[in-house]
DNA sequence: CGCGCGCAGGAAATCGCTTTCCGGGAGGAG
DNA sequence: CTCCTCCCGGAAAGCGATTTCCTGCGCGCG
């Protein structure tokens, strides 16, 4: 492996100037000197080592994004959005997948840390787990009092810089359309207890309906992915289909929901209306379109990174509205 | 920072054994020690600086992966599939989106080296340009020549282990699986010139064809994308909608094929029959079902990984075939 | 014409950790 | 009882960069 002494002794001059000449410096090289480095360096194929240069600076350039699972578009959109910004920065990004393991979040917190990284972001739900919870507030702030930036996109519950997307608001204001389209009767596929995202947009909508005066829904717990959506909606529908409207907590698990009805012969919007949350753009072209909540995900993802980086002191706190999406996968009730 | 030094210290210990107690060494440390400094390092909340640790150690724990587009969920795949082996071996992942352009994936080659990772994944088509691959061989072939190791997916053109899906023989069985249901005129939305897996997939698809004896198809290009696929679907129909059966070079673009025609008002498979490639999870649930060629894309990205890190001095070349996965989206001709 | 002053280049300390080498004490064999 | 081995603990030499100082040197100014 060529270092930094082999560039300068074949350019005869120093390590320090070697140094100045390939990796910006705030001091001046002449430029005969500086043409020989440089043409020393790339004879010799030379990389800098960024192991050597982290210690010696004191700072990496890296960050660390930590998201439950790649393969849930959700996360993957997040994860390019903050990617995106990321190269916008020149910094590069480790990800880390917990597959929805709370352990495995703060293991990785620990990881990055060691790591030296820029800053971390943690994308994903928390859990409604006050012990887990702290541990992982712990780690953070570790973490924080070594000069770490952080940023979480979910709930704000870690006493970071947090982008909160407002589900508990979109969730009511989704009730509320689809009870201004005559329905009365709902069901909700609510993903599993203790993940709390999946309860605020829950809890948003059952809220709503009370405050219209309409009876409660049937809540029906599931996993957060496609096949606990179509689990659940499997559940809804054997209780002798009283709900004419179906909200699962996120798109994926909507789409779950639509092939669980597909499968029974149950038509979508005619015989049940299903709608869900985040409006995931691979999942754009379900049939029918899904109706959901839109949020601008890969901007979470980018504004989160920024807040991490950011110089603000006090946590910051952004609020991100969700915008009520009517489409095919709903109808009016006759 | 907490440092080594500040554990030992408060330890009353050498460096050297915080150092054998933290970090696993071969070397015994006594219990008491032992426990000193564990109690020491908990206390002051230490962390490891990796940076130091790979300065050292002359190797790190990090592999990078390169692709193209995180929100294309083949890539996801990939990449969780490689990212569950690196996570098995305790390795951290750090991934690069190049958003298909060739210069980035040799900046990020660079740049993976200048970290010393242990291994690079380079997921995603070769491009169909001497010169570009040049330069990237000639990249790879400077971190190899200072001891990284490097796995592609996909073209077997950089002189490294390759996990090489079988694309024409797969474009080809499909060929002959839509022919066998009577289709003889055929259109293919092929991808981008120069994008060697959309070439060698219509390709594989055009020789089979050819071999049948039947006529060649109209071959329409487009990004590789949905987008790409939606638009390159109108330009087929729009030519008098020859064809009755039309292969997407992969589901993505399948996908926008069959919202294009969704929104024209043709029905799929009565009107025209659409294939696609790769069987992408996330897509299983459109309507109508896609046929497809099954690729085990997960597998390919975790073999990929084991490749790379695989004392194997020659480079190995494995070949996956691809399985054709006849659905609805495809129907006989009368 | 002499005297600082600014500036390019180099020597060396430093970053945090690993690991070799060395020394001392304990224990077993002769 | 002596000698030889082990074994555990510590001192110190790197790992590959950055960066602070320090040293000449050319130049403008009095």
């Amino acid at each position: 492996m060529v270092t930094l002494e082999d560039v300068a002794r074949h350019a005869g001059v120093s390590l320090a100037t070697a140094s100045r000449v390939l990796n910006g410096s705030t001091r001046q090289v002449g430029a005969g000197l500086r043409e020989r480095v440089e043409r020393a360096a790339a004879e010799l194929g030379y990389r800098a080592n960024i192991a050597a240069q982290t210690l010696a600076r004191g700072a990496g350039n890296v960050i660390g994004i930590v998201v439950h699972d790649l393969t849930d578009p959700y996360f993957a959109a997040l994860a390019d959005g903050a990617m995106r910004t990321a190269a916008g920065q020149g910094l590069l990004v480790m990800v880390g997948t917990t597959h929805r393991d709370p352990e495995q979040e703060i293991a990785y917190v620990a990881t990055l840390h060691a790591q030296r990284v820029r800053a971390v972001l943690l994308a994903g739900s928390r859990v409604d787990d006050p012990e887990v919870t702290g541990r992982l507030r712990a780690e953070l702030g570790r973490y924080v009092a070594g000069g770490g930036r952080v940023a979480c996109v979910g709930q704000d519950l870690l006493g970071v810089h947090t982008v909160a997307p407002a589900n508990r608001e979109g969730a009511a204001a989704l009730a509320r359309s689809l009870a201004g389209l005559g329905h009365r009767r709902f069901a909700v596929l609510a993903g599993p207890p203790g993940l709390l995202t999946a309860a605020d947009r829950c809890a948003g909508f059952v809220a709503a309906l009370a405050e219209l005066g309409l009876p409660a829904p049937q809540v029906v717990h599931g996993a957060f992915d496609r096949d606990g959506g179509h689990r659940a909606a499997g559940e809804v529908t054997g209780d002798a289909g009283r709900a004419t409207c179906v909200f699962a907590v996120n798109d994926v698990m909507a789409v779950g929901a639509l092939a669980c009805y597909r499968e029974r012969g149950l038509r979508v919007p005619q015989d049940v209306s299903v709608a869900g949350f985040d409006d995931i753009a691979t999942l754009r072209d379900q049939v029918p379109a899904l109706t959901t909540v839109r949020l601008p995900v890969a901007d979470m993802g980018s504004r989160a990174l920024e807040l991490a980086l950011s110089a603000a002191e006090r946590p910051v706190v952004e609020q991100v509205p969700g915008e009520v999406v009517l489409r095919e996968s709903v109808g009016p009730l006759d």
